[in-house]
DNA sequence: TTGAAAGCGATACCAA
DNA sequence: TTGGTATCGCTTTCAA
């Protein structure tokens, strides 16, 4: 007994959506003739393919990837988890990374990682029923709990913004180590006798300013204010985390923030206080958001490219997934210590 | 002849995740039992349930929501367009909304409008695709074709940002006009005789502006100088357009701007040139983004409710979604002018 | 170049 | 409370 959906009124459970069998039936082909037309065009006859593609603009047919992913075990699916959509830095890695992968006809779904009542696992389990093709995840500190997960949907995997020796699958980030390194070096070799931080509880930021202090330290400077304001920062948290510093009695020197937001906020709190930068202080930030090159004279700045990191991540995933060798699965994007002249 | 996937090495289509099927075999009970106990725990005996559960978390079982919202045709998935990512009203927007519907076991998909190469209806037929059980859009300007996929995909849509007399479904935003004639009546009160305006390209920002010159000239109003920047904007527009007020002869009074973004950029180039903010001129901008109540002494603005939009967007999506009835289609959340004064 | 039939992994429907 | 069976809409496999 065959199915006549066009002629019985109601199936036992029809839907009122067009589907491929309906464009075959008035196409005069069967549904995967329509099928080939739409993924393999060049396998069809092109006097069928004209007819078929008249079928399905005459129905306004929308092709169904539910039904086609759970075929064919491919979903054209990406995730991404980042910690939140509203952090500059994540957002702009996120465009950059969706946007390849939407020219290569994949499309992201994303995950927000930082809200304390969404627990890592569920979110994961929750991204992964919906089997992507690939995943890339922000930062490389997961749960035993969740690598099990992660590694067992045997999907291509990228962390970002973070390198780790071990990575799960491919790694695309920096060391932030090296970028506290980095700073304190600068600092050193600027000459600048007193540094004060700002600093996020955040994992990532608090290894940076731990590794610049003993950076500091190794090279012998020991005066060091440090301010803790909580993640996720705004404009608020620069200003009174400087204040903090000069209640700690910092005065001439540099103010090192865990991110651009902070910098700027303690920008403005200098300005609010007459303080002049940066000639009284100088300012350094992180992550060069909102700071469009030359625009913001004042506050120098540790550059991370975000498009960089967004573009390899999804390039190599795509190779993964596309089953193309991968020829590094760490790697380094670096970062560049950016100074801003006044004008 | 029954599947025995566990004895025959590989079926024709084996695959090898875990599914209903294996964790059922393992519990001993039906796939169905093991899809009751997982959404409608109630209805299963308690003693099944915790075989059931235990065979879950032995098998590291994660379901295929492709299957299930195929057989259902509920997908628990949102689809949101915004313009872009990137941009941060948009981007806190759509932080309320998945945050809300997160809760309420829905997933929100991102599509972004704003990009040339990325034509609207093709967007619009991806997202759909994913057979989404409701749609988000940004503004009310859709093209015919738009409009006809939409309507056709018969699920329910809410339009956000602008308001609209006839909308597809659902509208929550504010009135673009409204907030032009409130800047013009609010510089008009505070006796401020120049108006200088710099705006983005942009079809919103540009109804704005439109309406903020009729309510001056009706008020009697006619120097206003205005410098159009284009879309996305940064801190670079706001400096190169104030630059070009000035060079139109601007001096003392008020410069609107498109967005908060380019009004910093405004006070960025008039610190830079020595000109004293709120003294000599005011700025005005426009989203209360980036300036976390009280932090910006300098800025005025016109604060629009994104965490309003988001959560109203996405609760009258749900009812919708539900069929609870929706008192209200056309929803209009305001908006607020806030003035910052000076410390 | 085209088609028939058998899945993909879940849920709806009806029966026990 | 539980299970058998027929779908959901598409693609894979194999055959013509």
């Amino acid at each position: 007994m065959k199915k006549a959906k066009s002629t019985m009124k109601q199936t036992k459970r029809s839907s009122d959506s067009i589907t491929l069998e309906d464009v075959a039936r008035l196409a005069g082909v069967s549904t995967i003739t329509v099928s080939r037309a739409l993924n393999y065009p060049e396998k069809v006859a092109s006097t069928t393919l004209e007819n078929v593609n008249r079928a399905i603009s005459q129905t306004g047919y929308v092709p169904n990837l539910l039904a086609g992913g759970l075929a064919s075990k491919k979903t054209k699916l990406i995730a991404a988890i980042i910690p939140s959509i509203t952090n500059s830095v994540y957002a702009e890695t996120i465009q950059h990374f969706s946007s390849y992968l939407r020219e290569a006809g994949y499309q992201v779904i994303l995950g927000e990682s930082g809200y304390p009542e969404q627990n890592e696992q569920k979110l994961i389990t929750t991204i992964l029923s919906r089997k992507p093709d690939g995943l890339l995840l922000t930062g490389v500190n997961h749960s035993k709990e969740c690598r099990k997960f992660l590694l067992g949907a045997k999907i291509p995997l990228v962390e970002t913004w973070e390198l780790t020796q071990s990575p799960l699958d491919i790694a695309v980030g920096f060391s932030h180590e090296q970028v506290g390194v980095a700073v304190g070096s600068y600092v050193t070799n600027k000459g600048i006798k007193q540094v004060g931080s700002v600093c996020a509880n955040d994992r990532r930021a608090k290894i940076r300013e731990q590794a610049m202090c003993d950076e500091l330290k190794r090279r012998g400077i020991d005066d060091i204010k440090t301010a803790e304001v909580s993640a996720p920062t705004n404009l608020q948290s620069g200003r009174a985390g400087f204040s903090q510093l000069l209640q700690q009695g910092f005065r001439n020197g540099i103010v090192c923030c865990s991110s651009d937001t902070v910098a700027h906020g303690v920008l403005i709190e200098a300005q609010a206080r007459g303080i002049r930068v940066p000639y009284e202080i100088s300012i350094l930030g992180f992550g060069d958001q909102n700071f469009a090159s030359e625009t913001y004279p004042a506050i120098s700045t540790v550059r991370v490219d975000r498009s960089k990191i967004g573009l390899l991540a999804a390039e190599t995933l795509l190779a993964r997934i596309d089953e193309k060798a991968v020829e590094k699965t760490i790697i380094d994007v670096g970062f560049e210590i950016v100074e801003r002249q006044t004008t």
